[in-house]
DNA sequence: CGCATAAGTCAGTCATACTGCCATAACACG
DNA sequence: CGTGTTATGGCAGTATGACTGACTTATGCG
């Protein structure tokens, strides 16, 4: 891993000779102005960096990366997950989920199974062993996730989850709404 | 770039064998549940994705990539920042970082100065065709970001400001607290 | 003057993505 | 039953973005 210094760079110069380009578009929508929107790109790219360093750590130690995160992560998600299907999530190539997925199988990570209806499908889960490694990469996460939450609180947390909302594809919404409704709460992202 | 299917793959098994371990916290902190954790990352994967899906496009096409835009967009924000501060924000070595500087600098988006105490320093800027390229780049996020954030409105946006600030470390912090200080707005993230 | 700092550079490695092409097994339909 | 399609797996080659370690140059500072 990368230990990038806690140093506090000086404070944001703000200088920017762009501010007015599309700066107020609806006056009672502050939140869209240019800054706010800048702001937003720089959050996330805090927020994804710090939340992905302490499993990157781990996940080096056994001399694997991200990609094998993201993978142990869907599967644990979505137990009996096709490859097809995995793949669509991923967004990458078969060439590139076999490289990441042979070893994770490899090592006994994840197991496959032919499928009942289709046994041309390998149908993915995960071994004692992996569920073991997937549930501490998700504990460390889990420590960042919790903080930030109870921090904001649950109005907060409720924001929080509309703007990704909005933010995804159709795909993520459909499997998010399919959770949503699964797990029969009150709606809270007014599709 | 990649063409992922659209495809709406079948809803979730939610046969997760895991659901009970830390399942219920507080009672009252339901966002606290497991089951929400994992939803957050799901979301923030699905998010990540799709936000970066269309610079990833144009990026593609000059030949450059996800580093780049980083480097354009930090250097958008704080014009004559300096390369080590550069460095602190994307966490990253300075020989990656110069693999991705050089060719912005040799095909002329970015520009160096001296710094004028300290003439070690090399203060970055964009060129005009770096304002341009930054300004598509930001451009075609800024449609997503604007949809999302209209959609949520303005409560939402700030609880996703709230919790995206908690899962960020101590530099981040300062970097947006220092911002929204010098913008003078009310506080909305209390320390 | 001598050490520290800011930045640049060289050489080598690794992980994660990509493209294109081919193989195998199983399903599906006429 | 045969042909085409789908699900998966594999090989070869390439590019990007990250890493480590060691070295150089210019400058600042005590």
């Amino acid at each position: 891993m990368q230990d990038y210094p806690t140093q506090t760079f000086p404070a944001p110069k703000r200088e920017t000779p762009l501010g007015g380009a599309h700066a107020a578009p609806g006056a009672g929508l502050l939140f869209l102005r240019e800054e706010e929107l800048r702001l937003a790109q720089d959050m996330l790219f805090f927020a994804m960096r710090d939340l992905n360093a302490a499993p990157d750590e781990i996940l080096a130690e056994l001399g694997f990366g991200r990609a094998h995160h993201r993978c142990l992560h869907w599967v644990a998600r979505r137990p009996g997950l096709k490859v097809g299907e995995l793949l669509a999530i991923l967004g990458i190539t078969k060439q590139s989920l076999t490289r990441v997925l042979g070893p994770l199988i490899g090592e006994g990570y994840i197991a496959q199974a032919p499928g009942q209806q289709d046994r041309r499908q390998r149908l993915l889960t995960l071994t004692e062993k992996g569920q073991a490694l997937e549930r501490r990469l998700y504990s460390v996460q889990r420590e960042r996730l919790v903080v930030a939450y109870r921090e904001a609180g649950g109005p907060a947390v409720d924001g929080f989850k509309r703007v990704l909302r909005g933010l995804m594809n159709k795909q993520g919404r459909d499997y998010v709404d399919g959770l949503e409704h699964r797990a029969q709460k009150a709606p809270r992202a007014g599709a």
